[in-house]
DNA sequence: AAACTGAGCAACCGCTGGAAA
DNA sequence: TTTTCCAGCGGTTGCTCAGTT
């Protein structure tokens, strides 16, 4: 499941991630932002490329960021959003708090693809094979070659209704009882539903924001001084067993 | 018990589009 | 307008592990 870790000719460090190297990323992330993705391994003392580090944050380390056991509701969703947006994982993924691209499209490859197939053909068997195939079949088959439908955007909302994120999620961060910022964020729906706001109104960026723990104006002063100091409370996936803790 | 096979997933590669110079 | 640089995206690969023969 890990590729061995190896070093190219220009010594750039490949293959798996360390814990340690982990620990750093997360650490000058957490600390710095994502300024520059490029530049950034050599400020935080990793020996990886660029995209390697975007990718690892990307996909692993960002707080948030849920992996394995998707949801029927999350499987349904993914279903929908392929049939219509087709092969854009980040468009999909977007659309899904928590889940990155990359994860999407492996499940989507390695269950939901054989599934839907399997589906697909018992549907087109249930039609008279004499029948010509039905039109509204095509349309919801992801598998049909046609480019994806236009996609539909949230972006038409009344200014006067917009909602920024950081209110909602300081509103919702004070009132939670555990103080656990950012799980809450994972889950846009119920925080629509705590504050008795139609997600529909929303701005399109609502979806498509990424809580960026570098970018201080999303997050209220103490709770991020509490992120700085205790990551792992702030993570729903951190793993302490794989990081020794 | 050993060999084989396929599923699952992390990570890499190459391409594209946008921004800046 | 062209060139360069960078981030991001989607396709693919490599590896491990669990189940099967």
């Amino acid at each position: 499941m890990v590729r061995t870790p190896y070093s190219d000719k220009n010594g750039i460090k490949k293959g798996t991630w360390t814990p340690e190297e982990d620990r750093k990323l997360l650490a000058y992330v957490t600390k710095y932002g994502h300024w520059n993705w490029r530049q950034l391994p050599k400020f935080a003392d990793l020996a990886r490329c660029g995209k390697s580090c975007r990718l690892r944050w990307k996909n692993y380390l960002k707080p948030g960021i849920k992996r394995g056991n998707y949801t029927q509701e999350e499987e349904e969703t993914i279903v929908k959003l392929h049939a219509k947006f087709g092969n854009r994982w980040s468009k999909i993924a977007s659309h899904l708090p928590g889940r990155s691209d990359n994860g999407i499209k492996n499940h989507w490859h390695a269950c939901l693809k054989k599934h839907f197939q399997h589906n697909s053909v018992r549907n087109e068997k249930a039609v008279e094979p004499t029948q010509e195939k039905d039109v509204s079949l095509e349309i919801n088959d992801p598998f049909h070659n046609n480019s994806p439908s236009t996609p539909q955007t949230r972006d038409a909302s009344p200014s006067s209704q917009q909602t920024s994120v950081s209110d909602i999620l300081c509103s919702t961060a004070e009132s939670a009882s555990d103080g656990n910022y950012l799980n809450m964020v994972q889950d846009v729906d119920q925080v629509a539903n705590f504050l008795d706001i139609d997600m529909g109104l929303l701005s399109g960026d609502f979806y498509t924001t990424e809580f960026d723990v570098a970018d201080f104006s999303y997050i209220p002063g103490e709770l991020y001084a509490r992120f700085v100091s205790e990551p792992e409370c702030l993570s729903p996936v951190y793993d302490a067993q794989l990081w020794g803790l």
